[in-house]
DNA sequence: AGCGGAACCTGTCGGC
DNA sequence: TGCCGACAGGTTCCGC
């Protein structure tokens, strides 16, 4: 489900409600989630640790607990965070966490894809190490992306999909990106100019901080809050609007598959 | 090395 | 109404 700003936007609310709360117990409900560390360690490990800050590496969470301990969270296709004053059964919540002040932290994930790691150094956990810049982050470029797609036979849309050459977007906001830098998803790097590579550096930083600014975009089931949703939805230029008319030029907006993975575009706005 | 496709899961929607 | 296939904001793994 969720890509940068959707992410951002989760952690920005989590920030709001549960900083500097302590961990006061856990239930899991499912073991499946936990992936470098056994249940009991978790458990172990978690427990009475402060939650002093999150952070967020491409599409990771990455709770910053005391005594140098880092929880980091992918949500994958569905993870969701709850926040409850009270004990609540809710269906697909797997994790659970009690924090002081009586509130409950539940994680919910109805296809069950979403993973938790463990460790004291997030960078040498190898799904963080080989996440690559974000397009929001000042480093993030032309000298930076030139020289990870100038010679790339690969096709745009599946880079920009790539988290080891930048981090961050899906494939909601790739098509966005291209539609917006007005170039063929069908484009290898290679054969992208400077100028282009510039349009689509841009073009990163400007949908992405504006579906920020939205709290994201929601088309099928993201939400953050308990149930609030996106507003970016309504920004959006071809995700969606297949056999619509193109906002720029009124041809049919196309709707093909790369990679197994749809990809909306105008054919004669992006060449 | 690099690719496409399957796999991981559940839910929803559209067509027949 | 019911069944069946396609599809879903992601990533990894396997086989060619």
């Amino acid at each position: 489900m969720p890509e940068l700003p959707e992410v951002q936007t989760i952690i920005n609310y989590l920030k709001d409600n549960i900083l500097n709360q302590t961990i006061l117990d856990i239930e899991i409900k499912n073991h499946k989630f936990i992936k470098n560390v056994s249940t009991n360690e978790f458990i172990n490990n978690l427990k009475n640790k402060i939650i002093l800050d999150i952070d967020r590496k491409g599409k990771y969470l990455i709770f910053k607990l005391s005594n140098n301990l880092y929880m980091i969270v992918h949500l994958r296709m569905e993870g969701k965070f709850f926040i409850d004053n009270k004990k609540v059964e809710r269906k697909h919540d797997y994790i659970i966490f009690k924090l002081s002040n009586n509130i409950y932290l539940s994680y919910n994930d109805s296809r069950q894809f979403g993973t938790f790691h463990l460790t004291n150094e997030p960078n040498k956990l190898k799904e963080i190490n080989k996440i690559a810049l974000d397009p929001l982050n000042d480093n993030f470029d032309f000298h930076y992306f030139h020289s990870k797609v100038s010679k790339s036979n690969k096709n745009i849309k599946s880079i920009l999909l790539d988290q080891t050459i930048v981090s961050g977007i899906g494939n909601i906001y790739a098509s966005e990106i291209l539609f917006e830098s007005n170039i063929s998803p069908f484009k290898t790097g290679k054969q992208l100019s400077k100028k282009e590579i510039e349009h689509i550096i841009e073009a990163s930083k400007k949908i992405l901080k504006l579906a920020l600014k939205y709290n994201g975009t929601t088309i099928h089931t993201f939400s953050f809050g308990n149930n609030k949703t996106g507003d970016f939805t309504k920004y959006l230029k071809v995700v969606n609007r297949e056999n619509k008319n193109c906002l720029i030029c009124n041809t049919k907006i196309k709707r093909i598959k790369q990679q197994s993975r749809s990809t909306f575009y105008c054919d004669k706005c992006q060449k």
